[in-house]
DNA sequence: CCTACAATTTAGCCATGACTAAAAATTACG
DNA sequence: CGTAATTTTTAGTCATGGCTAAATTGTAGG
């Protein structure tokens, strides 16, 4: 299991260092500043246990750490997370393509997954994928080189009525919901027909596949989308 | 990650816990005694860690122990072994057929994958397989109930000369042996004809595909074939 | 600007499971 | 059958990384 960034690293990373950083970079791309009750909400523990990681990781110059003041990854530590991702998105598409597992029971698989797979599984799996770009859920996976590229997009509930969009991805990785919109035949890449929006961020009214759905204003906000080409 | 053995079992088990009661398992099929120091050589610990854990094992109620006298596994321990076994030998050959990895590499990947997959995993790889019997290096694959049939067969250094045989199993996960018995066209299913010995246990001269090849007597000892039905 | 409240960190505890060194039991041989 | 060599276990240490409770720091409102 020699790891990519095996290199850059003095001590070897446990799943929960990973699971650390990878929550790190997740954060820190919502905006806010990430502070350690945040990241120990994310991630399940409790803040003190946070705080004691986070030191640790500042030790080993995958974040920079000032008391009182939240966390920041290092160019270290944030190709390890996209490392991470990387694998845990690919992952997800190869289980969701090869295997036919449902999107909606693809995440907490990888989500162990992700931490013992080699770099020569890694690869394979991404040869024969065919290179992918984005996961089931439409997030993108970071390329080995740790590039990573956010389509433009915007949420549905924003989006403009009368129009016809293509849904590029799917903001949740709730189980129970991911199923319910398949349902519906909302997964990436399909196309959605904004026929109506109730007022004061109510429902909104789609058509999908020619059937018609009303859908919760905050559900539809975890849809994103890009107008049609030819629109 | 719900286990199929799970019910049977007060606590959960870490990666190592399996990893003791598999090597417990494959030492009792070898025949001898299960002695704690022949346990702690197998896995690669101290045997004083050996101790520590069998003792915990037994607590578990998956072996039974007695100081000075060795290990047994109990019906539950045998139950978890093959469930890992089966885990581990599925995986090698899902790695091996779907993502062409060859099969000097798969050993490595499989025994960190083993302890992470759910059993719907587990289920979806070994139907995408068409429900396989024996991994890629012919070591059979236990069922999901934990049974487990050894085909009966010879080592080829035993075998009579002048026939053809059958190579069904290769007893030896040592990468570069292997990768070079994978050179001489050494994998189940192929045939062997052997066709002479030197004596006191020196080397034998087989053919393979109409290659002739001199094989040490060692090596051939690793060799499990059956005759040819017709034959 | 000072106090009260909330957020954060520290201190100290626990379980896990490796290790070494010392003690105890078993085995083997004269 | 008793002693020496070997095997096995015990005792005690360490690192990891969670936890709770207490102390500290930051922040907001009067």
């Amino acid at each position: 299991m020699t790891k990519n960034y095996a290199s850059e690293i003095s001590s070897p990373l446990s799943s929960n260092h990973e699971d650390y950083l990878k929550a790190i970079y997740l954060l820190e791309t919502r905006g806010q500043k990430v502070t350690n009750s945040a990241l120990s909400e994310y991630i399940g523990f409790t803040p003190a246990s946070a705080t004691n990681m986070v030191k640790k990781l500042a030790q080993m110059d995958l974040v920079v750490y000032e008391r009182y003041q939240g966390v920041t990854l290092t160019d270290t530590g944030r190709r390890v997370a996209l490392e991470v991702l990387r694998h845990h998105r690919l992952l997800e598409l190869f289980l969701h393509k090869t295997l036919d597992i449902p999107w909606d029971r693809v995440h907490d698989e990888a989500e162990r997954l992700e931490h013992v797979i080699s770099e020569s599984l890694e690869d394979a799996i991404a040869a024969s994928l065919g290179y992918p770009k984005v996961d089931p859920h439409g997030d993108p996976i970071p390329s080995k080189s740790g590039e990573i590229n956010h389509t433009p997009s915007l949420p549905l509930s924003r989006a403009e009525t009368g129009r016809t969009y293509t849904l590029v991805q799917v903001l949740s990785h709730d189980n129970e919901r991911l199923a319910y919109l398949g349902t519906l035949g909302l997964h990436p890449d399909v196309e959605i027909h904004l026929q109506e929006r109730a007022p004061f961020d109510g429902p909104v009214l789609l058509v999908v596949a020619g059937v018609a759905h009303a859908l919760a204003f905050e559900m539809a906000g975890l849809l994103q989308v890009a107008p049609l080409p030819a629109d």
